[in-house]
RNA sequence: GGCGGUGUAGCUCAGUUGGUGAGAGCAUGCGGCUCAUAUCCGCAGUGUCCGGGGUUCAAGUCCCUGCACCGCCA
């Protein structure tokens, strides 16, 4: 097993506020940093907001403000995330800092240094008004898209990098790294995208100021992408190197949603082989969300605000439904309809009920004290051995980033400890005194499944997770645990006294 | 227009290199239990496996063709 795991979000533009995507992206990414670290790796795991360009300059001057402040004001909802989502970032890039402008700049010369990246000239469609170049093909029947007014041919001189040169290097990159980009599906996307050819691509504007100046040329700004994509660098101390970046570069999983695949699986590692780097070992793009059946949109003003649901619902249930909904990959609807019924089915009825009704059992019949178990039977057997499945079935799936598929797999266990506690029934073994050590071999047995139930879900559920892993009197931090051994069957405590817990994941009436 | 993908129970989908009567979850109906958040467990289904043709002793699984939908590119 490789010792560390390094995963990044996509940095999220400050001209929009988080919706339900950004949530989506940093919740994944959260769940797969804490399923790492229980495995015992060191795990680094950076977000972050991008904060220049066009747009956010634009937003800016439209309010008043300048860029900066405007980024100041929406970087707090971004930030706002971690704590909100219960997600464990270990670091929160933003664009406009300084340690990124130097390595922004040290990438850049080093490209600019072997002759990867020249000066040239830019030509295109400009809107003045919208301060955008188009091409021919974006023009809508000879005008701005964006706002439809008439464009003018003009030419800036721009910097360009040589990525017509790297489209074998690439090629190469994609053969010898079959699992570089997925799903499969993109993977073959991109591929083909790139065999068609790949044209230079400009990296700087001289007709904006909000970004980061080419070093030597500060009349000339860096393409917002360059800049963007860099910041994977930065987080882990690029351009002064050290123990962070010697330890976790090159980052192991590009988080990203599919409309931003182009960046991170053909610029990206570009960029890098251009300027002598590794580039990243994998690039995972994710659906996207409808809303109740329907696109989200500005005009239709149905985007989901990830702090009101978690108000309403909690962070485990919004972290539930999500990673559980749909296939890590594929696109998906969210409905409250759905959320309710996957809360209440699963979350409540199954898994929440399983404890409930094991603790309400060693309440009663053992006065919460856990008993020894005795010699198992074929069905503690039975169950153990499905445990021992699960938890390596669990690895597999994470391992493939198949988020919903280890939830699915988890619950295979959650429902084969509630069909164990009706097979052996308890409430008539505990009607004969001849039968007690039974009765404390199968609350132990059942009780011990249920553990590695929460063990197994803390990553994606880790509130819950934490209240039921201290409602079965393990110690320290569930999040802390190691999976080789905690996973081991019998890592429940005999003799510890157990409460009956509150309900942890209630009901909700519709 | 080019490349790629998908089409299997009401819904969402699994179906290894072709081979026992085609599956899971949800929804539906019926039955059982009572420890539990009226929760849990069991049973029952229904399918021209998109249409047509072909290869084979044997095809949801391979080949050809048609239709529909989706993605990427142009």
């Amino acid at each position: 097993m490789k010792e560390t795991f390094y995963i990044t979000t996509p940095i999220y533009y400050v001209n929009d506020v988080p919706h339900i995507g950004h949530a989506y992206t940093t919740i994944a990414a959260d769940a797969l940093a804490r399923y790492h670290r229980m495995k015992g790796q060191k795990v680094f795991f950076l977000t972050g907001t991008d904060e220049h360009g066009e747009k956010v300059h634009k937003s800016a001057t439209q309010q008043g403000v300048p860029p900066k402040e405007l980024a100041d004001r929406v970087v707090t909802r971004f930030q706002g995330l971690t704590p909100a989502l219960h997600i464990t970032n270990d670091d929160f890039i933003r664009t406009s800092e300084p340690r990124h402008y130097a390595s922004v700049q040290a990438l850049f010369q080093k490209s600019l240094a072997n002759g990867d990246i020249y000066l040239g000239e830019y030509e295109g469609w400009y809107c003045t008004p919208c301060e955008s170049y188009w091409t021919d093909l974006q023009l809508a029947e000879g005008n701005c898209p964006e706002c439809r007014r008439p464009v003018e041919k003009r030419k800036e001189p721009s910097y360009f990098f040589r990525l017509s040169k790297y489209q074998k290097p690439l090629l190469d990159y994609y053969e010898r790294n079959p699992k570089f980009i997925r799903p499969e599906s993109r993977r073959n996307e991109v591929v083909s995208f790139v065999a068609g050819g790949l044209n230079d691509l400009s990296l700087s504007r001289t007709s904006l100021s909000w970004g980061i100046p080419v070093p030597g040329n500060p009349g000339h700004v860096i393409y917002v992408w360059y800049d963007a994509l860099t910041n994977y660098l930065t987080g882990v101390g690029y351009p002064d190197g050290g123990e962070r970046f010697d330890t976790f570069w090159p980052a192991d999983i590009h988080l990203v949603g599919k409309d931003i695949l182009r960046f991170h699986a053909v610029f990206w590692p570009a960029f890098l082989l251009s300027a002598g780097m590794t580039p990243p070992l994998g690039v995972f793009a994710h659906g996207w969300w409808t809303v109740e059946g329907q696109k989200m949109s500005k005009s239709l003003r149905n985007a989901v605000d990830p702090y009101e649901i978690v108000k309403i619902y909690g962070p485990d249930a919004f972290r539930y439904f999500l990673l559980r909904e749909v296939p890590f990959g594929l696109d998906g609807d969210f409905s409250r309809k759905a959320l309710v019924h996957r809360i209440n089915s699963e979350l409540a009825n199954d898994f929440g009920n399983l404890l409930n009704r094991s603790l309400g059992m060693l309440g009663k019949y053992f006065s919460g004290t856990v008993p020894s178990p005795g010699q198992p039977g074929e069905e503690e057997q039975a169950l153990r051995a499905k445990a021992e499945d699960i938890l390596q079935k669990v690895d597999e799936a994470m391992e493939e980033l198949e988020l919903g598929r280890a939830l699915a797999t988890i619950w295979e266990l959650v429902k084969a400890g509630n069909k164990y506690v009706d097979q052996t029934a308890p409430w008539a073994l505990a009607k004969d005194p001849a039968r007690r050590e039974r009765l404390g071999t199968v609350l132990y047995t059942v009780l011990e499944a249920a553990r590695i139930c929460v063990l197994l879900s803390a990553p994606c559920i880790p509130v819950a997770a934490q209240r039921m892993w201290e409602a079965l009197c393990c110690e320290g931090a569930v999040e802390k645990a190691v999976l080789s051994s905690a996973g081991r069957w019998g890592g429940l405590p005999e003799g510890a006294t157990l409460a009956r817990s509150a309900v942890v994941f209630p009901r909700i009436e519709e």
